[in-house]
This record gives C-alpha cells, sequence and structure tokens, in this order.
RNA sequence: GCGGCAUUGGCGGAAUUGGUAGACGCGCCAGACUUAGGAUCUGGUUCGAAAGAGUGUAGGUUCGAGUCCUAUAUGCCGCACCA
C-alpha cells in the first residue's frame, strides 16, 4: 500500500478531535496529579495574509517538546491563541469601513484552519485571544491594580496606595489641608500606572503614540512613518521601578545570553555617583550624574539638557533671548533629524558652576547631546576623557585637562578606563579603577554627592489614540481620573462610526456616542449626559498592543475563571512557563512587560513565581528563497528571451542579462516550468528560452515537456519572505503536497532552530522519501525476536532521540531516523517489537504517520499516549571495552586502566586484555596514549 | 563606538565531555528497471593523478583541537549622544 499522507493524516486528527485527545485538565481536588509542564509558543497576530512557511517553524519545535513530554508522564499545558488587537486591522477598517473585529475574526479562523493541518497538539478549548471582553477585562483588571499600587523602594514591592494614604495622613499634616483634586495630583506621582505629561513618540501618519521599542531610528516599526517628539498627557506604566529586579531576575532564569545581553543592555544599569555643583551667586547646588568620578579634576565646563528644570535657574538676563532661541529650535528638531544630523549645537547660559575639588569657575551649557530622561539632565564635562565632551569643547573652544598618564588629547579624547592618574590633586598616582573608588568614597565625606545607580530603562507609555485596543477602565471627574469598579468589568470596546481620529484630533473613540460613565448606576451610557456630576466622560485612548500579551500565558491556566484572571490552585499547580518559543523580536518589547506584568502580579500575590519564562528559546527567521528568471536585454533583444542561470556567464550573455523575480511555486529544484511560467503572467505569454545545454526552444513547438532534458535553471537569492519577491511559501501547499509530517520533519531537518535559515524546498523530498521508506517497513510485521543488532539500531536511536529533544537540538534527530532506517531496513527487520518502538519515538516528529504504524502494530490506543521508552546500554555497549570503533582496518577504543602506569605496562595491560588482545593479535600497538587519569587510547 | 553570535565539501548542515572531521539530506556521477523520467532502486561523491593536504587567517595549550586560549579578517543581529 502506498503512503497516502492525505488519507492518514485527515484520518487521524479527526480521531484526535473526536477522542478529545489533547484536552488538558487541572488536577481536582485530593488527586495528586501529574507532574506538571508548561509548553507555549509566542501567540500570533492572526494578519490578512495568513501563515507562510516560517511562522510554524517554532511551533513545531514547541509541539515536539509538548508530545514528548505528554508522552513522558507530564500533565503538559501547550495552548494556542491569538494577540488579536493590532493596528492593521485598524487601518484596514479605516480604509474599507469593514469592522476590525470582522476582520480579525476572519483571519483568526484562517490561521486555526491553517495550524490545525499541521497537526499540532493545542488544547483549543483553553484558547485565547486579546480582544474578547471575557480576557480584556482581566488586561483591564491589572491595569486597575497597577492603578491603585505604588512602588514601595524600600521593601522592593507595589504595595495598595492606600497604605501610602494612610501614612500620609498620619505623618504628614500638609496632607489633609489639600483638596481632593490636590490630593489625588499627588498621588499620581506614586501609582504605578499613572498619569504624566511626558515627551512621546508621537506618529502623525498612524495618529497615534509609541512605545520606545516601537520606534527605530526615528521611524516608526509599522509601517516606516516618520516619528516626532511631542509633550502630551498620557498613561504611563512604572516599569522603571522594576529595573533592578528585572536585571537581577535574568540571572535565575535560562535564556541565552544574547537574549538576556539584550535585556541588559535595554535596562541599562550603570553605576555611578550623583555629585553636587554649586552655582556662583546662588544658594542652591545642582546635582548631576556621572560614573567617571575619578575625572573630576579635568572638568573644564558644564552642560545642561535643554528639557532640564535647572536651565530656567542659570540662564542669565543677557543670554536669555540666546538661549529662548536655541531651545525653541531644539524643540522644532524631529528625532530622525536629530539622530541624521549629529553636529555639536548648544549655547552659553551665562552662569558658572563651581567645581568642588578645584573651586575653580567653569561654565554652565545648553545642549541637546545631554538627554533630559537620563541621570539628573545635567552632566559634567571632561574632554580629555569623553569623545562627546571633546567635541563640545573643540568647537566652543574650550579647555581640555588630561588627567591619564601618557595620554594624547591633541587630536581626541582618550576614553578608555585604564592608566595612572595626572593632575587630578588627590587621586594623582592612582589606577583609573581605585581613582573611581577613591573619588566615591571622598564625594561622600564630604558630603558633595553620594554613589548612585542609574538605568536607562524608561516607564512604558501605554495610551494609544486609537480604536483597536483595550478600554481603559477609567473615567474623568474634575480632571482627575477614576478607576470604573472592578465588578463593573470588562468595560467593553464601544461601537463607533468611524475608525478615524476625529476632526478636532481626539483618538477614534472621541466618535463613540454611548461612551460616557454614570456614576451612580455604575454604567455606560450616551455621552449627552454627561453632565460632570453624576455622569462623567470617559478615557478616550486604549491600550497598546503589550497590555494583552503580558499576561495571556497565566490565562491559558484557567481560561474559563470568571472570579479571577487565573485561581491560585491552577497557578500554583502550573506555577510558569517551563519553555517558551517565539521570536527575537519581542526581546526588549513583550519580553521586558512580560516580566513587569507578573513581577507586579508576583507582589500583588497573585502569582507565585516572580519570573514568567523559565526557558526561553528564540527560533531563527526563515527568510525566503527567492527565484530569478534572466531576460537578455543586449543586441537585438526582444524583450522576451530568457537565459539559463548556468549559462549568464558566458561570453555571449554576460552583462547582457537582467534578472526577474519569478514565483517560486513555477520552480521545482532550481528548474523552473516553463509551461507555467508562460501562463504565470500575461507579458510573460510568448516567452522564449535558452535552455541549460545552450540550445533554443523549439519555435515550433513551444510546449516543450521535459522529458526532452531542456531545462530552464533558476536563479537564487536570500531575501526577505515577502510577496513582492514572489517568494511566499504557503504550508498549506507543501501540507497538500507532501503532508503535515512530512513539512514538519522538514523544518526541523532544514538547521538548528536557533538559527535564521533560507526557506529551501530542495531538500523537501529526501525527507519525504525517508517517510515513504519506513512506511513500507510496516508492510508485513512479524512477531519473531529481535536480534542483537536490530535491538542495537533501536536503542541507538532512543538514545540519541531523547538527548536531542531533551536539549532542543531536533534537526539532528531526523537524520537518526533515517540512519535507523537504513540499518532495520538493511537488516530486513519487521518485529513488531522494534516498530512499535520505532513509532513511538517519531510520534512528536511526524504524528500522524507514527499514529498509523502505531496503529498497525497494536491495533488500539494512541501513539501519542505511548510511554516514552527508555534505552538500555546493554545493547550499546560491547563486551567490557568501551566504544571499539573500527575502520580502515584500525581499531580504536578505550580502557579503564589504574593511574601511574608508565608506556610499556599500559602496553601489557592492554595486550593483556582480552578484548584488546582480540584486536590487537599479539601486535604491539602504533599508540598508546595515557591521559591524566585512566583512560587510554590506543591506535593500531 | 559598545555588546552578542557565526565562519566546516558544489549546497543545507553533523561531529553531545577535547578523541575516526564531513553523519544525514540535497545536488552531482555511474548503473538497474523503463517507450519515457522531474518516478523508483543500487553504488560512488572533501580536495588532490599521487604523495599528501584539509574545519576563515596567524599563533598558542595538549599525546591529541572544528571544539579550549590569544590575536586577526569577514558576515549577521542587537543597542547607540545613556555621561
Amino acid at each position: 500500500m502506498d503512503y497516502d499522507f492525505q488519507a492518514i493524516e485527515k484520518k487521524w486528527q479527526q480521531e484526535w478531535d473526536k477522542r478529545g485527545a489533547y484536552e488538558v485538565k487541572n488536577p481536582t481536588g485530593e488527586e495528586p496529579g501529574k507532574e506538571p509542564y508548561y509548553v507555549l509558543d509566542m501567540f500570533p497576530y492572526p494578519s490578512g495574509a495568513g501563515l507562510h512557511v516560517g511562522h510554524p517553524l517554532g511551533y513545531i519545535a514547541s509541539d515536539i517538546v509538548a508530545r514528548y513530554k505528554r508522552q513522558k508522564g507530564y500533565n503538559v499545558l501547550h495552548p494556542m491563541g491569538f494577540d488579536a488587537y493590532g493596528l492593521p486591522a485598524e487601518q484596514y477598517a479605516i480604509q474599507t469601513g469593514q469592522h476590525p473585529e470582522i476582520t480579525t475574526e476572519k483571519n483568526i479562523k484562517r490561521y486555526v484552519e491553517q495550524l490545525r493541518k499541521i497537526g499540532f497538539c493545542y488544547d483549543w478549548k483553553r484558547s485565547v485571544r486579546t480582544c474578547d471582553p471575557d480576557f480584556y477585562r482581566w488586561t483591564q483588571w491589572a491595569f486597575s491594580q497597577m492603578f491603585n499600587s505604588y512602588y514601595d523602594t524600600d521593601r522592593q514591592q507595589a504595595r495598595p496606595i492606600s497604605e501610602l494614604v494612610s501614612r500620609w495622613e498620619k505623618e504628614d499634616p500638609t496632607w489633609q489641608t489639600l483638596s481632593e483634586k490636590e490630593q489625588q495630583a499627588r498621588l499620581m506621582d506614586y501609582r504605578i500606572a499613572y498619569l504624566a505629561d511626558t515627551k512621546v513618540n508621537w506618529c502623525p501618519q498612524l495618529g497615534t503614540v509609541l512605545a520606545n521599542d516601537e520606534v527605530s531610528e526615528g521611524l516608526s516599526v509599522r509601517g516606516g512613518y516618520p516619528v516626532e517628539q511631542r509633550v502630551m498627557r498620557q498613561w504611563c506604566l512604572r516599569v522603571s521601578a522594576y529595573a533592578g529586579r528585572l536585571l537581577e531576575g535574568l540571572d535565575k532564569i535560562d535564556w541565552t545570553e544574547s537574549l538576556k545581553d539584550t535585556q541588559r543592555n535595554w535596562i541599562g544599569r550603570s553605576e555611578g555617583a550623583e555629585m553636587q555643583f554649586n552655582i556662583k551667586g546662588q544658594d542652591e547646588p545642582f546635582t548631576i550624574f556621572t560614573t567617571r568620578a575619578d575625572t573630576v579634576y579635568g572638568v573644564t565646563f558644564m552642560v545642561l539638557a535643554p528639557e532640564s528644570e535647572y536651565v530656567q535657574r542659570v540662564v542669565t538676563e543677557e543670554h536669555k533671548t540666546e538661549v529662548e532661541e536655541y531651545l525653541a529650535w531644539v524643540r522644532h528638531r524631529t528625532e530622525r533629524e536629530r539622530i541624521a544630523d549629529r553636529k555639536v549645537t548648544g549655547v552659553f547660559t551665562g552662569s558658572f558652576a563651581i567645581n568642588p575639588l578645584t573651586e575653580k569657575e567653569i561654565p554652565i551649557y545648553i545642549s541637546d547631546y545631554v538627554l533630559a530622561g537620563y541621570g539628573t539632565g545635567a552632566i559634567m564635562a571632561v574632554p580629555a576623557h569623553d569623545s562627546r565632551d571633546y567635541a563640545f569643547a573643540k568647537h566652543f573652544n574650550l579647555p581640555v585637562i588630561p588627567l591619564i598618564e601618557g595620554a594624547d588629547v591633541s587630536e581626541q579624547s582618550f576614553d578608555a578606563k585604564e592608566g595612572r592618574m595626572i593632575n587630578s590633586g588627590i587621586l594623582n598616582g592612582l589606577e583609573v579603577k581605585d581613582a573611581i573608588a577613591r573619588m566615591k568614597a571622598y564625594i561622600k565625606e564630604k558630603g558633595i554627592g553620594r554613589v548612585k545607580v542609574n538605568y536607562r530603562l524608561r516607564d512604558a507609555i501605554f495610551s494609544r489614540q486609537r480604536y483597536w485596543g483595550e478600554p481603559f477602565p477609567v473615567y474623568y471627574k474634575n480632571e482627575m481620573p477614576y478607576l470604573i469598579p472592578d465588578e463593573c468589568l470588562p468595560l467593553q470596546l464601544p461601537e463607533v462610526k468611524d475608525f478615524k481620529p476625529t476632526e478636532d484630533g481626539q483618538p477614534p473613540l472621541g466618535n463613540a456616542q454611548v461612551w460616557a460613565w454614570d456614576e451612580k448606576n455604575n454604567q455606560v451610557v450616551d455621552k449627552a449626559l454627561i453632565d460632570n456630576t453624576t455622569v462623567f466622560p470617559l478615557e478616550l485612548c486604549t491600550m497598546p498592543g503589550f497590555a494583552g500579551s503580558s499576561a495571556y500565558y497565566l490565562r491559558y491556566m484557567d481560561n474559563k475563571n470568571d472570579k479571577a484572571l487565573v485561581s491560585r490552585e491552577a497557578n500554583r499547580y502550573w506555577r510558569q512557563v517551563n519553555l517558551y518559543i517565539g521570536g527575537t523580536e519581542h526581546a526588549t518589547g513583550h519580553l521586558i512587560y512580560s516580566r513587569f506584568w507578573n513581577k507586579f502580579l508576583y507582589d500583588l500575590g497573585c502569582v507565585c513565581e516572580d519570573e514568567p519564562f523559565k526557558k526561553l528559546i528564540n527560533q531563527g527567521m526563515i527568510q525566503g528563497r527567492s527565484n530569478f528568471v534572466y531576460r537578455y536585454i543586449g543586441e537585438g533583444a526582444s524583450g522576451n528571451l530568457y537565459i539559463s542561470y548556468n549559462l549568464i556567464e558566458n561570453p555571449e550573455y554576460k552583462g547582457k542579462v537582467q534578472p526577474i523575480h519569478v514565483d517560486v511555486n513555477l520552480v521545482h529544484n532550481d528548474v523552473l516550468d516553463v509551461n507555467a511560467f508562460r501562463l504565470w503572467m500575461p507579458q510573460y505569454k510568448n516567452a522564449q528560452f535558452v535552455y541549460a545545454d545552450g540550445s533554443k526552444m523549439d519555435e515550433d513547438n513551444p510546449y516543450i515537456s521535459m522529458q526532452q532534458e531542456k531545462n530552464y535553471i533558476c536563479g537564487w537569492a536570500v531575501e526577505k519572505m515577502s510577496k513582492s519577491m514572489y517568494n511566499v511559501v504557503n504550508p498549506d501547499d507543501i501540507v497538500e503536497h507532501y503532508g503535515a509530517d512530512t513539512l514538519r520533519l522538514y523544518e526541523m531537518f532544514l538547521g538548528p532552530l536557533e538559527m535564521s535559515k533560507p526557506w529551501d524546498t530542495n531538500g523537501i523530498d529526501g525527507v519525504h522519501r525517508f517517510l515513504r521508506k519506513l512506511w513500507n517497513m510496516y508492510e508485513n510485521i512479524s512477531d519473531g525476536e529481535p536480534t542483537k543488532e536490530e535491538l542495537r539500531s533501536l536503542h541507538k536511536l532512543i538514545k540519541k532521540v531523547t538527548w536531542d529533544i531533551e536539549h532542543y537540538s531536533f534537526n539532528t534527530s531526523i537524520p537518526a531516523f533515517m540512519i535507523a532506517q537504513n540499518e532495520l531496513s538493511a537488516l530486513k527487520c519487521n518485529k513488531r517489537a522494534v516498530l512499535v518502538q520505532i513509532a513511538v519515538l517519531l510520534a512528536p516528529f511526524a504524528p500522524h504517520i507514527a499514529e498509523e504504524m502505531y496503529h498497525r502494530c497494536q491495533n488500539d490506543g494512541l501513539v501519542i499516549d505511548a510511554e516514552w521508552p527508555e534505552w538500555n546500554e546493554q545493547y550499546l555497549e560491547e563486551s567490557g571495552v568501551k566504544y571499539p570503533v573500527q575502520f580502515n582496518g584500525k581499531v580504536k577504543f578505550t580502557i579503564e586502566l589504574p593511574k601511574g602506569m608508565s608506556k610499556e605496562e599500559v602496553e601489557k595491560a592492554v595486550l593483556a586484555t582480552e578484548d584488546a588482545g582480540k584486536y590487537l593479535n599479539g601486535n604491539a600497538p602504533k599508540r598508546v596514549i595515557v591521559v591524566p587519569d585512566k583512560i587510554v587510547n590506543i591506535v593500531l
């Protein structure tokens, strides 16, 4: 019987559904329950284009682990859901008027269909989507909790804001004298979710603000539109309060070093000192932050960020106009301009500071190379040892004092933190490292500063001026925000007539008619009723994409719960994600926000682990592999002649051809289906070809077949997988043509999971062939006792595959199966005892065919529930000698011997060994190697 | 500029703890079966005629290095005026 993968796959997918084979249960009551294991994929945003062949890569890997762990006897949680809020659906809605809910629904349906075909073992009953009110009520709930919490820096955890209030009531006499509004304003500075006027990344084309990780080089990551800086009143999350814990937490989790480094980089801890500098003629000093306390003696000027609050204090009357002009100029510059044009700019304030060590007067400048958001927004400039200060000093002709012996600062600064200090008073003669420590101690002692740790991580801006997102559970009374009570959640996203912002620049929710809060009756009412005494306006912004994706992994644990995001019991059982697989693009976004969110919930006591993802693997990107045809554009070109790739370097054609993308689906193993090409697009209808052998197409009979050995070879290149390159491969087509099992195997076979690699269909036949050959082994199963060789093959395979899965090295398992298949079919093995085990081992990788093969051996039960076999070393070893290998008539093996033997003694001992003697035949070994302890290598 | 990762045949890639380099697959070559082959099966395939050489390059540690160390080149990724 042929390997009819279509029938097999359909049959078993239906069977699994029927039996509810992948439904996962939380343990109930007294019953101890199996050991839990939680494997998670980063849930996708369901785009209109559907899945391409790159998306399932990580899903296949996690599916293999999930199935393996099941077979190992774990209770495995392996869910899938959808990150359903997002910009594309909204933009589509603006263009077409189609409600985003409808497009999203349609796209999800398509995704589910595509995923189902690949045979993943998801428990679809646990699926979540971020745009479901049942889901986003918990996103809103978490926001409310953040609003009602502050970060206690002494205890290093979030605490209820009511604690702060009662403390102030007791300890701060001014608190009682404040009006309600003033009290609210003061609390706003402490809340973890707070409203603030902040400089934001505003993207006019998208009509919304963006978080820092959504902006790259002054352009929006999505769409690539220019982004400008604006001050707006926005919701923010106090992520920065968690900077220290987010950094320390990295040591507890099993992520790759490079990903941890990216996060460390983003958090950007730097240890330094805050120092106070007096301003000439003023009493109040101002504070700067530096990591180079050792260079104080070389400070020749000070610089403030343009937005610094110190600016107004230090500007003198006669410099006022100049400074104002500069500030105005800085303000109108976009982020993009700043990056593109990094020339030195700045202005003198007219004031002078006093260097606390040298007592010298130094001028204070303003420049946009100093950032307001970092440190104190003010620096001490040491031009000799900081390249930015150096550039500034050269431009404004300020003095440069070298502080390190032997450093030549006539052309450029010496930034390295090494060498011996000079010109530095009490630090002279010290190494830089020691000088930093000495100076820190000194400033503490003299009370002119303190040791300080700074983080680069900023608070997350949490408002988006968009429609398709979670509404804030917030209304405004007396211009201050108040929460909608938890029991009224979810606050459902209202209907709007138009998804565009309103004409007066309000977010799209400004178009909603029924969008006001009746405080008395606790309900949403028509906004015409707003009277600001009982009915109040609701927040018009919605939450950003990362809101819904920050805690979704918790919801899977208990997705039907309508009392809590996740019950205590469910969370105690599943605890955290054991294995999380997804792309690197979330390294500084989702993976920071999720960790923050989880730590906040941990502080609240809602979750029992303070890190959400124990082990994380970043699967590589699958790039496209584009194919090209080469149009002849030389003399007498008709524009219709295409030259085979192998000929384009010939003198006849060299430099006279133009590569043109051709749909990869018309190409097989780089050979063009010329007939399909002619039918592909009208302009290729009359295409003529010069084939690989140099012959031209027969004009009378253009529709030649492949039989004539006239191939047209295409060129290729690795590019991003995209429609415009005609290199998108749809998994549906692969499943149709080769089957889901082949697709799964082949994606794994392509290379290491974590590496980026091009999708190249050229090898897929080999994998498919393997499955077919394996299939044929199951034709005539017999019940005989397996031989030693057969068992050796089998146990080698068990050992290898087990090791591979445990180490997430899936690409090396497929060859192991191929080897086993080769060996066993060479041995003509058809023993049930062997074949059934092969099916069990193959089940995580190619579940459908494994299920069918298992069925042929067993007749009942599901292979996915079959116990994972153990290997037995006994079958792998040979009589006392460990791992003897024969090759080219030589033998090499290792034997354990006592320490301290001489070479001669070893030789004798080796010859005395029965097994060695067998190989040596009484001859002296050519080489004997004694490695420190007792391992010996013998080469004959 | 800072940080991380990579570099092995014609190609994708194996080599798990420092111990047979090139597993497995593609491609290619030869053969078989075929009217036919883009099907299937069998054998061969690192380079070199051979001696030999060989894991980007140059050194080092080691009995032994693709693997460890030092320098260097190239490519990819992340961050980037963060004091």
